[in-house]
RNA sequence: GCGAGAGUGGCGGAAUUGGCAGACGCGCUGGACUUAGGAUCCAGUCCCGCGAAAUCGGGAUGGGGGUUCAACUCCCCCCUCUCGCACCA
């Protein structure tokens, strides 16, 4: 126990009171307001780390602030149980994956227990039960039914590492987003959820989702891509077919001067067929084929390309020109094909320079000197239109639209939007997920599992290996059924579902975990959607967190909800950091693999203090929650988490900053058991008027519930709110308990009334503590039955307020004033102020510039 | 390259409908109590200067310019850092 402060108790004993009440479970209640808060729920890797208590944290603070102002709070918490750690702890330690995950599952909730956060349990998700998975299934079907999710083949991404295809979402830079390691290309037939059927409305939607932070639906923009263009036919030379390429720049269509198609084009081949470049054509194909295409993708590689042989003509100079094939045209993105305009286009520029190409401008700006001999690169950017027949003169901007209309008139083409947003890949080729309830039949072809087959059941004895494919492909039992529809022998998809389809609709389930006939109940799920508060990492800015809006979109249109977002406002907080050590010649080091004198314990070589980065084993700079519960207990960390730094930004951790934290709370147990027998007043409440003694106690206790409310409100600006606590809890400290016998009354009621308050506004906080001391205080109920405290804006404003008096800008004097002065008072307290007065001698006074009840600046002339 | 965000004491961070820059905490310095202090309490702590002293003077919010009685806050230019996207036609 340390010094008074014996958080194991104290936390141990509240944990289980809350828990034997069950205070924190839910039901809708037609009689208060609703609040839906939701941290995004955690992959059972085995143990809670500290992004885990910041985010939980944050969320516990609302959870229980809200629940003391009146809401009818839902705080769920649930396992995102399925994915691939689960299946490489069964290869490196034998241990099957349903028993990694369930045994981490006990663990960390006891954890997340320990931290004393205060979740319905009832409403507890596991996302790899066949009880929640069976939805997971049910909505597949639904989809397939829809036309929302499709088989198709295609060039797909594949980590090696992981022995699976990844969706474009979790790719980063060319690496997996989990082991960072290469991702290579691959044609795989696989399932597709048609999100771009959905790319229109998850961009406009972003635009009402005023609640979240801008930058998180800056990348969602970005990555939807919108492009307004045109789509352009341009008639084959020779042939009757026409090749129909994408442009948002139709205005420079007169300086197209060649075509491009990507490799994979399905013309590229037969376009030169008979041509005596068809050889170099085969053979370009063909290498681009076994290059990698994430490499052949980088901005930094270089342009290159081969001529098919074909011509085609531009529809607009009737000119023939020539069709090439180039590495930088992506087969997946438009038509896969464009019209070349290397005066307009850097790219095309620096192809067209390449291999000697036509240049000829099409825009030019509109106050510079452009020609076609000196031109060194392309220019990009609006202009006016040259050598462009009839559009000659006009300005590109208003020349895209005329271009647009004229190609619509005469047929050749029409406007068209694109979408960078590519349709979400969803088979994984493993094991531990979601399986996809279909059947392939040799005689029926694709046949959807029916309803009432469901779930199918993840089969439990399989070998995981990590090759050769997906391990259900290797289970006879699970992969030989009998066709639903002709009773024919057929065989089972063995893909299973990516996990974030899984966690694209936790967040409905938990409005209703176990409705037994559907994935929502649609009552429930009405009442509590959507998510009013929904808090986690910024990593999920446009993964989770795309998927879940079209998730939604889909599910409204199947008529199980009636919101069109899930999530009305979002909190993405900031990393756990820490300071890193590095030894030249063994790497990161554990700071306790560092000396006093800050050398490797290994080689006595001085290590160097490193940067500040997040948390992470490899960097050997991670605090592990558990031991920080062992020394200082649950309510000091979270304080902590919550006092160093805005939820928003990157926290550095600090073990000082822990122990001050750890001080502040016993500080707080000091001033309620140093005073017991001080506390409470036996002839009941003094009112504010009576107050001489305690009045300014009383005052700064009513200023601060103003003070920590707005924090917590409007912002969650948390670290200020604790630092107000803090001043609170100093001038409690300052508080003189003897005085004068006759003020005795005055100071008991006040010093108790300044407590209260402080344990009050601290209990989201520090909720474990606070309800200990509350019962100290000789309260009877929980703290969180009572009522969030209110103050009286007359009571927080002070007799006498500080006008700052400043002459020619500078702060000269300062004086007090009855907060009743108007501005005419403070302008003759400022002008008769004796300090003014001397730095007004000599000089004129020219303008008084008064803001009520601040400042007064006074202006001064020329000097007399 | 494009997009977004951020630069304030020794450190984490306060203060933006423009109105006392540095709240609160850490660290540090001095003192008290102590056999002892890495416990606790009290005082001090942006920089420079005069001074016995402060309700003294000057300077200071990445750098430079501007608007204003007044700028951390608004406008323009530049520098640095972080994040996202990266040949998307």
């Amino acid at each position: 126990m340390a010094r008074g402060y014996d958080f194991k108790s104290i936390e141990a004993k509240w944990q289980q009171i809350w828990e034997e009440s069950g205070v924190f479970s839910v039901k809708e209640d037609p009689d208060k307001p609703k609040f839906y808060l939701l941290e995004m729920y955690p992959y059972p890797s085995g143990r809670i780390h500290m992004g885990h208590v910041r985010n939980y944290a944050i969320g516990d603070v609302m959870a229980r602030f809200l629940r003391m102002r009146g809401y009818n709070v839902l705080h769920p918490m649930g396992w995102d149980a399925f994915g691939l750690p689960a299946e490489n702890a069964a290869i490196e330690h034998g241990i099957h994956p349903a028993r990694w995950t369930y045994e981490n599952i006990a663990y960390m909730r006891a954890q997340l227990k320990r931290m004393g956060f205060s979740y319905d349990w009832d409403r507890e998700i596991t996302c790899s039960d066949p009880d929640y998975y069976r939805w997971g299934q049910w909505l597949f079907l639904k989809l397939h039914e829809k036309g929302l999710a499709y088989r198709k083949s295609s060039t797909v991404n594949w980590c090696d590492v992981c022995q699976t295809v990844l969706a474009n979402e979790q790719v980063e830079g060319g690496l997996c987003w989990r082991d960072e390691s290469p991702v290579v290309k691959k044609d795989l037939v696989g399932w597709f959820f048609r999100i771009t059927a959905y790319a229109e409305e998850l961009l406009s939607g972003l635009d009402g989702l005023s609640g979240w932070p801008e930058p998180v639906k800056v990348m969602q923009r970005n990555w939807i891509g919108k492009s307004v263009g045109a789509e352009v036919r341009f008639p084959l030379a020779g042939r009757q077919e026409a090749l129909t390429i994408f442009t948002t720049r139709q205005d420079t269509i007169f300086g197209a001067t060649f075509m491009i198609l990507a490799p994979e084009h399905p013309l590229a081949l037969s376009l030169s067929k008979g041509t005596s470049e068809e050889k170099e054509v085969i053979a370009f194909i063909d290498r681009m084929k076994r290059e990698d295409k994430v490499r052949r993708a980088a901005a930094d590689v270089e342009k290159e390309g081969v001529f098919t042989g074909a011509y085609a003509i531009n529809p607009l100079t009737q000119e023939r020109i020539p069709i090439w094939l180039g590495n930088f045209v992506l087969l997946e993105y438009g038509t896969g094909a464009i019209m070349a305009v290397p005066s307009n286009d850097q790219r095309d520029f620096e192809f067209a320079t390449k291999y000697g190409l036509t240049i000829r401008l099409a825009v030019v700006p509109i106050d510079a000197e452009m020609d076609e001999s000196t031109i060194g690169e392309a220019y990009e950017g609006e202009g006016v239109l040259v050598n462009s027949g009839p559009f000659t003169g006009m300005g590109s901007r208003e020349a895209r639209e005329a271009i647009a209309d004229f190609l619509e008139q005469k047929g050749m083409g029409s406007r068209s939007v694109n979408y960078r947003l590519r349709d979400w890949g969803i088979s994984r080729q493993r094991y531990w997920g979601n399986p996809i309830p279909i059947i392939y039949c040799k005689k029926c072809g694709t046949v959807p599992v029916p309803y009432e087959d469901l779930p199918v059941i993840l089969p439990q004895d399989v070998e995981i290996t990590m090759k050769g494919g997906s391990p259900l492909a290797k289970v006879a039992s699970f992969v030989n059924v009998p066709c639903p529809r002709c009773g024919g022998p057929a065989r089972r998809e063995t893909d299973t579902m990516d996990t974030f389809v899984d966690s694209s609709w936790y967040f409905l389930r938990f409005a209703s975990p176990h409705a037994l006939d559907a994935p929502v109940e649609r009552s429930q799920v009405n009442y509590w959607m959507p998510v009013d508060q929904y808090i986690g990492g910024v990593e999920h800015a446009v993964l989770h967190l795309l998927y879940a809006r079209f998730f939604t979109k889909a599910v409204r249109d199947l008529g199980l909800v009636s919101v069109d977002e899930p999530f009305a406002r979002l909190l993405t907080q900031g990393m756990v950091c820490k300071e890193t050590y590095r030894c030249p010649e063994h790497g990161f080091r554990l700071p306790e693999e560092v000396d006093a004198e800050g050398r490797c314990r290994e080689c006595g070589r001085p290590a160097e203090i490193g940067r500040t980065e997040k948390m992470s084993k490899s960097k050997k700079n991670i605090i592990d929650p558990d031991d920080l519960l062992a020394k200082y207990g649950a309510d000091t960390a979270r304080l902590f988490c919550l006092f160093a730094a805005p939820p928003e930004k990157d926290l550095e951790w600090s073990d000082q900053g822990m122990e001050g934290t750890f001080r502040f709370l016993i500080r707080i147990v000091r001033l309620v058991e140093d005073h017991k027998g001080f506390l409470r007043s036996p002839s009941g409440p003094i009112p504010f008027a009576k107050l001489v003694a305690g009045r300014a106690l009383y005052r700064k206790a009513q200023q601060t519930i103003q003070r920590v409310t707005q924090d917590i409100e409007n912002e969650f600006h948390f670290n200020t709110a604790i630092s107000a606590l803090m001043e609170l809890a100093n001038e409690i400290g300052r508080f003189d308990t003897v005085g004068q016998p006759d003020e005795e009354e005055d100071r008991r009621f006040a010093y108790t009334y300044a407590l209260e308050i402080l344990v009050i506004l601290l209990s989201p906080f520090a909720p474990h503590l606070c309800e200990e001391l509350w019962e100290c205080l000789d309260r009877k109920t929980s703290i969180f039955s009572t009522a969030w405290p209110t103050y009286d804006a007359a009571i927080i404003q002070a007799e006498e307020i500080l006008v700052v008096v400043q002459v020619d800008g500078k702060v000269r004097s300062r004086v007090y004033l009855p907060s009743s002065a108007d501005e005419d008072a403070m302008r003759g307290a400022a002008l008769a102020d004796e300090r003014v007065r001397g730095w007004l001698r000599d000089r004129s006074i020219g303008k008084v510039v008064v803001v009520p009840k601040r400042l007064v600046n006074i202006v001064t002339g020329e000097h007399r």
